[in-house]
RNA sequence: GGGCGGUUAGCUCAGAUGGUUAGAGCGCUACAUUGACAUUGUAGAGGUCAUAGGUUCGACUCCUUUACCGCCCACCA
């Protein structure tokens, strides 16, 4: 047997990852005579690239695993890929445009089919990438988010929803990029301080402040604080205001939302075009008069402005009211935050589309408790509070994207019975044609504007049948696709084959949900939603929740900042045991923490040193004949060798405490300390010194081996590599992963 | 604007239920190459525990103030 001088990670790793492979050690089997133990790998984006937080997620979830699986539990961790919908979507557009090409070429399904070859084509990057990091994971049980599977979950679930009335339609003020022509979710916004006129006009007996001029055409009311001693009489009357499209008539309401401080404590209210007076237009009855479109531009309620831009009307509005001497003043030195789309930074156009609605008043109450009563724990302790601020907080949620790439939407408008259904689609020549389908189909064929649909708007009071499949002739499906939150929060249900499958049976509940803690409320509030809805079960036990890897400047990576870390370069360079073991010792009580990179060559180093242990033990055993070490009948143990075993006794009581409590970390600390600075540094030294080598030797070997089981779970290729190195007594596994856990 | 968290050695971080000389890794200094490892060993320097106050016999640890940093959320026209 030959040792090189140093460790070789690159040689090692990908040869302990085979021999895992090959012995087949992590599909999961359901034993009768043994506890499960189940964790689901949260989805990483099928077509992106590894990502720290990835690689933290897989080291943390393959310590509990390994962990778990020496202790004798039926272990299995389910990989997955996530579809990421608009992410992804934004991705393959922009290859589209390379082509010179752009998604309005397509109509929905060949698009859909289009973004699904080129997610396949990505797919095996991210997965090899996840397996170089030598985690776990039964492949056998891989799931993507869009497989027939889920979709068939994601559908009966929606299917009970809508007979237990708890989805409905209603209008929705969406985050509209019409750049991008999309909407967004209030996730996918990022919020810029900028500048901007404030403008000051006359409004009748009002002058009132506003950035957004050009909105007036869609004003519907004029609101005051009711507190507001100055507008007081004019409280439920109609004032006469002077426009550019002629003069028209206004009813003055009072509401709390306006701040009698800002401007001049007088607000127009546009329900259309703007988030906060769509909801005081809600609670006060008022019309919605949309008067930008879907492109961007004025619609024909703008009157003469109509077909402008939004920048243009505002600048012709601007000049208008000044002309006729409506400009009361503009205050140039406002400054506010606007929403932008997060990828392109394109504005946000705030429009009133319908939308599809969960009622989450039933779900919510069961979901909440479980956490106060501790069904469902949460680690640490004080991420608590986000959850149950939100589930107080939750209001119905949007369940609709205007989005190709996911779940469509099973619902079905029949086009007799819905005429005003707007519907966009590409011709026979592809042109693209857009509106009233009873317009439309003056000009073409049903089939004409099936195969070639792109996206329709149903009236929130439109006719629909719920269907898996096409339900009659002369029906359209809904072009939406589900928020990806309404299936991935079905993930650990349709992983593990539910509603009925020897799978669910065995390993539902999960054990531990482990993720990151920015996604607490879209994800895991989901989740447990979702389980104790469809099961009456919470999906998981434990929740661990693990902190952000920050860049090296203490910031969130991102694109934009440049600050951005390759997890893989890391590996290449260091090795994955190295890259694993520096972020776990980073992330203590799951809180943020820059990268570690100091750590990772520690580790790196610290591999090194186990590797030299062993050699050295092999040299001194080379000429010896060494028993192994068996407690019950071994004599002569001298002082030190009494306090390595002691020390080996509390390393172990300490690691298994302190993984109990999720305290990563420090029990990684523990068992470095032990291996380096207890037995290489201290116990070693004293074997050289030794007479009688053969009896140190045994009890050499019995804590050094000892020590790797327990550092496996954390340094897998490392600690599996030295143990097929070393010689193995009566009854020893092949593999040290298989070996039984130190108790 | 609201919420959560952070501020401990040059850097990155640990320090349950408050109690002798505040810890680790990296870095730094000095020595060491005499059976593995220089990705090594031994020894050492280095901290008014952000700030101001309070509770206490006693606080890095509990309460309050301020400042800065980070993240999440947010409808101020």
């Amino acid at each position: 047997m030959s040792m090189d001088k140093k460790y070789d990670h690159k040689l090692q790793e990908p040869a302990i990852q085979k021999k895992w492979e090959s012995a087949d050690v992590f599909t999961g089997k359901i034993e009768a005579d043994k506890k499960p133990f189940t964790i689901i790998l949260p989805p990483p984006n099928a077509s992106g690239k590894l990502h720290t937080g990835n690689v933290l997620m897989l080291a943390i979830e393959d310590v509990l695993i390994r962990w778990k699986k020496m202790q004798g539990y039926s272990t299995l961790w389910i990989p997955g890929t996530d579809h990421a919908g608009f992410e992804t979507q934004l991705v393959f557009e922009r290859s589209l445009k390379e082509q010179g090409k752009s998604r309005f070429d397509y109509d929905r399904d060949s698009l859909y089919k289009a973004i699904w070859d080129f997610v396949q084509k990505n797919k095996e990057i991210i997965e090899k990438q996840i397996k170089s990091m030598g985690p776990g994971l039964d492949w056998s049980r891989y799931t993507f988010t869009l497989d027939e599977k889920v979709i068939n979950t994601v559908y009966n679930t929606f299917q009970k929803m809508i007979s237990e009335n708890l989805v409905y339609r209603d209008d929705y003020v969406v985050n509209y990029c019409p750049k991008c022509g999309t909407t967004f979710a209030d996730l996918e916004l990022r919020h810029v301080t900028r500048k901007d006129p404030l403008y000051y006009m006359k409004y009748g007996p009002f002058t009132l402040a506003t950035t957004r001029p050009e909105t007036k055409f869609g004003d519907t009311a004029v609101a005051v604080n009711p507190k507001d001693e100055r507008y007081k009489d004019y409280i439920g009357k109609e004032i006469e205001v002077e426009g550019l499209n002629g003069n028209f008539k206004l009813t003055v309401i009072a509401d709390d939302f306006v701040d009698p401080e800002f401007g001049t404590g007088v607000v127009k209210v546009t329900p259309a075009h703007d988030k906060n007076d769509y909801e005081a237009g809600k609670r006060h009855g008022l019309k919605i008069k949309q008067v930008i479109g879907l492109d961007g531009k004025m619609t024909e309620l703008a009157g003469s402005y109509a077909g402008l831009s939004v920048q243009e009307a505002r600048k012709k509005v601007v000049g208008d009211l000044q002309k006729k001497g409506l400009m009361v003043k503009i205050d140039e030195s406002y400054e506010h935050t606007i929403s932008v789309c997060y990828k392109g930074g394109h504005e946000i156009e705030p429009m009133v589309l319908p939308n599809w609605f969960v009622k989450v008043e039933t779900l919510k109450k069961p979901a909440l408790d479980a956490v106060l009563n501790k069904e469902v724990r949460v680690y640490p302790r004080w991420r608590e509070v986000t959850y149950v601020r939100w589930m107080e907080e939750m209001r119905d949620w949007p369940i609709s994207r205007q989005v190709v790439w996911g779940i469509r939407i099973p619902a079905w408008y029949n086009i007799d019975e819905n005429s005003d259904l707007q519907v966009t689609f590409i011709n026979k020549n592809k042109e693209r044609a857009t509106g009233k389908v009873s317009d439309l189909l003056k000009s073409y064929s049903y089939e004409e504007i099936e195969s070639g649909l792109q996206s329709l708007v149903a009236a929130k009071d439109a006719k629909f049948v719920i269907s898996r499949t096409k339900p009659g002739n002369r029906f359209l499906q809904e072009t939406d696709t589900f928020d990806t939150w309404f299936s991935s929060g079905q993930w650990p249900l349709v992983t593990l084959g539910y509603p009925d499958s020897e799978d669910f049976r065995y390993f539902y509940p999960i054990s531990v949900m482990e993720t990151g803690w920015e996604i607490i409320r879209f994800w895991v509030s989901r989740m447990i939603m979702f389980g104790i809805y469809l099961t009456g079960k919470p999906p998981f036990k434990d929740i661990y929740l693990h902190g952000l890897v920050r860049a090296i400047d203490g910031k969130k990576m991102s694109k934009s900042l440049g600050n951005v870390i390759d997890p893989l370069d890391y590996i290449d360079e260091y090795g994955a045991d190295a890259l694993r073991m520096g972020l776990i010792s980073g992330t203590a009580n799951g809180r943020d923490f820059a990268f570690p990179k100091d750590k990772v060559i520690a580790y790196r180093n610290f591999a090194n040193k186990l590797w030299n242990m062993a050699r050295f033990m092999l040299m001194l055993m080379e000429d010896r004949k060494v028993e192994f070490y068996d407690e019950k009948n071994i004599k002569g143990l001298n002082e030190t060798d009494k306090a390595i075993l002691i020390e080996l006794e509390n390393t172990k009581k300490n690691v298994n405490e302190s993984l109990e409590k999720y305290r990563f970390s420090e029990a990684a600390d523990f068992i470095y300390q032990f291996m380096w600075h207890e037995v290489a540094d201290k116990y070693i030294e004293h074997v050289k010194d030794r007479e009688d080598k053969e009896l140190a030797l045994s009890v050499f070997r019995f804590v050094f081996v000892e020590g790797l089981k327990l550092l496996h779970p954390f340094m897998p290729f490392a600690t599996e590599t030295i143990w097929s190195n070393l010689p193995k007594n009566e009854g020893d596994r092949e593999l040290l992963v298989s070996l039984e856990w130190p108790k």
